[in-house]
RNA sequence: UGGGGCGUCGUCAAGCGGUAAGACACAGGAUUUUGGUUCCUGCAUUCGGAGGUUCGAAUCCUCCCGCCCCAGCCA
């Protein structure tokens, strides 16, 4: 883990928290709580919630927990918990012996339940689920009291007792909170706050037979813990009257206050849990972790930094607007940071052999080269020059475009960190047309300085010597889907990118890349930068996927085919 | 349709009655052995619209328009 050490941005909800501490609401305590239900793995989307609630509570010296809200046994596991746990950890964040489950509150909910039928706030309602949508009425025609309404306190007791004991089928009975079924807000119409569900909990068991549901289990977790700031998204906003009836009629002192913003949207992609599930489940991708997920998991494995993540986080802001973020905006967090950090490397994906003719057959030489244009103390390594050497496909075109810097037939280019070379000729396949090999000759005196008669050579091309390189597979993602906002779309898999990924396995890259640390990035010149896959590289043998490409204004002005 | 929320540059987002920050994107230019980096420069006379209050309005008032959320025994 990281320490963070991000500066603090502000935002509404900080101006609230800012507020309180002026009139010392909470005694000057600030408390969150980052309340994840482990039924997924985590995505960008609650990278900005965790950045929110971590930050805030690190910026107030304050206290941040990490709340497993698991109310719900069907789809929750203990493998999502430990990939929360695990993610939350990457991210730079950490709750210390502050980790909490809704589920260990289970006995003391049950209490406050308890308490809620005495005091005539809440009764078991034996009408079926269907009957329970039919009596609430709709937006316009107010609800209908349920014939249940009015038991006695203790039939109401004596039912929940025997829900909890198992004497009742799913469904039979729930308990609901006695609120208005005429309140023009539809969350108040007499709320179902427990059901009963015959579904083993991963952590509980089969030890209980009903669960509480979210907006009873959420406010009062939150009220046992000492929240003071309860921070949660936009679509909660027509449930605070809820948490506040609830939490008005069971807890004393002071209380947590719920403040929703609006979740992150990010173009061309998807962030809803369920639609994320779908991604996964019917394998349009290979797991929660395919670098093309924007998972957190997925964001790591593809070669993205927590530093990116974090960054990302505060460069958009918080606040109550509907939003859909560039993902060029991500991408420039990524490259910011790896800019910075990653050293440099030669990797060729498409290669093409050439021969110098005038370079003696059996000589190398070794040529040291920065690790890092800008920062000499990333240090230096050895690479090796030879007679054979590849490079790049489309360094070198037969008929060049106007503006075309690199190599063509007459022209000249810089070897990067080495010498410059000429073409002399080329072989091509016969019957194909395809060019197979070129020769060049390059000129001994341009190692370390331009031209002697000071001509110039405006293109410098990447290459690896033949001889010496290694054989590298290397995947190209690109977006998951091709329109901007396939969240917005019922059936948003039609819009899927087919070409979201491209595998190359036959590129060739410089030897020092032959045992280099999963996860490592780098930055391949002239391409952009690339992590060492963990799962698929192979001693002697890496697999690099590519993060993000490099800024490319050659390819914007030749119309932006993708490389 | 009842309720709740939101409308400031292509995308985010400051602004809290004193005369429109910043970032990304985009467009130019300089430097460059990465068509990278870095560095300059440009980019909302106007804040969803219309009225009103005021010496002065994105900020206050009124009406209108648009978008999002809510009718799970999900969270």
């Amino acid at each position: 883990m990281t320490e963070v050490t991000d500066s603090n941005p502000t935002d509404f909800i900080r101006d609230i928290i800012d507020n309180d501490l002026r009139i010392n609401k909470n005694n000057g305590r600030v408390a969150t709580r980052f309340p994840p239900e482990p039924n997924g793995y985590i995505h960008i989307g609650h990278a900005k919630s965790v950045c929110l609630n971590f930050g805030i509570a690190a910026q107030y010296k304050g206290t941040c927990n990490l709340r497993l809200d698991d109310t719900d046994p069907a789809g929750e596991s203990m493998e999502y918990v430990e990939s929360i746990i695990r993610d939350i950890h990457w991210l730079g964040f950490d709750w210390q012996d502050r980790l909490y489950y809704a589920s260990d509150y289970f006995e003391k909910l049950y209490q406050f339940a308890v308490e809620l039928i005495k005091s005539c706030n809440a009764y078991v309602c034996s009408l079926s689920p269907d009957e329970i949508r039919e009596y609430r009425g709709t937006f316009t025609e107010p609800g209908k009291d349920s014939p249940y309404r009015n038991r006695s306190v203790e039939e109401n007791l004596d039912l929940f007792q025997r829900m909890r004991s198992g004497e009742f089928a799913d469904g039979d009975h729930v308990l609901r909170a006695k609120i208005d079924m005429s309140s023009p807000n539809i969350v108040m119409r007499d709320p179902v706050i427990y059901r009963i569900k015959r579904e083993p909990h991963y952590r509980t068991g089969t030890k209980w037979i009903i669960y509480p549901m979210y907006d009873f289990a959420h406010c009062l977790s939150d009220a046992l813990e000492g929240i003071t700031h309860s921070i949660c998204t936009l679509e909660f906003e027509n449930n605070r009257p809820l948490y506040d009836w609830i939490v008005e009629r069971l807890i004393t002192g002071n209380r947590p206050q719920q403040i929703e913003f609006a979740r992150l949207n990010l173009s061309y992609t998807v962030l809803s849990k369920r639609r994320l599930i779908e991604l996964v489940e019917k394998r349009y991708v290979k797991g929660w972790d395919d670098p093309r997920m924007p998972t957190v998991s997925g964001m790591r494995r593809r070669g993205y930094t927590p530093e990116a993540i974090r960054n990302f986080c505060a460069q958009i802001g918080v606040a109550k607007n509907d939003n859909l973020i560039d993902v060029a905006l991500l991408e420039y967090c990524v490259r910011e940071d790896l800019n910075e950090h990653a050293p440099r490397a030669m990797c060729v994906l498409r290669p093409l052999r050439v021969v110098i003719d005038n370079y003696p057959e059996n000589q190398v030489e070794q040529i040291e080269c920065s690790s890092h244009p800008q920062k000499p103390e990333m240090g230096t390594r050895k690479i090796p020059f030879s007679r054979v050497i590849y490079i790049e496909r489309d360094d070198f075109m037969e008929n060049p475009p106007k503006k075309y810097h690199r190599l063509g037939p007459g022209r000249e280019v810089r070897l990067r960190n080495a010498y410059v070379i000429k073409f002399e000729s080329m072989i091509k396949d016969d019957k194909t047309g395809e060019v197979m090999e070129l020769h060049c000759s390059l000129d001994p005196a341009t190692l370390n300085g331009p031209p002697v008669d000071g001509r110039k050579v405006p293109g410098v091309i990447h290459w690896v010597s033949a001889e010496h390189c290694i054989p590298a597979e290397v995947r190209l993602y690109d977006r998951l889907f091709n329109i901007e906002n396939p969240g917005s779309e019922e059936n948003f898999l039609k819009y899927l990118n087919p070409i979201s990924l491209e595998i190359l396995t036959k590129c060739y890259a410089e030897h020092n890349l032959k045992n280099v640390e999963p996860g490592r990035q780098f930055q391949f010149e002239r391409l952009g930068y690339f992590c060492v896959d963990a799962k698929d590289s192979k001693e002697g043998k890496p697999v690099f996927n590519r993060v993000v490409s490099l800024r490319d204004s050659w390819a914007k002005i030749t119309g932006g085919e993708k490389k």
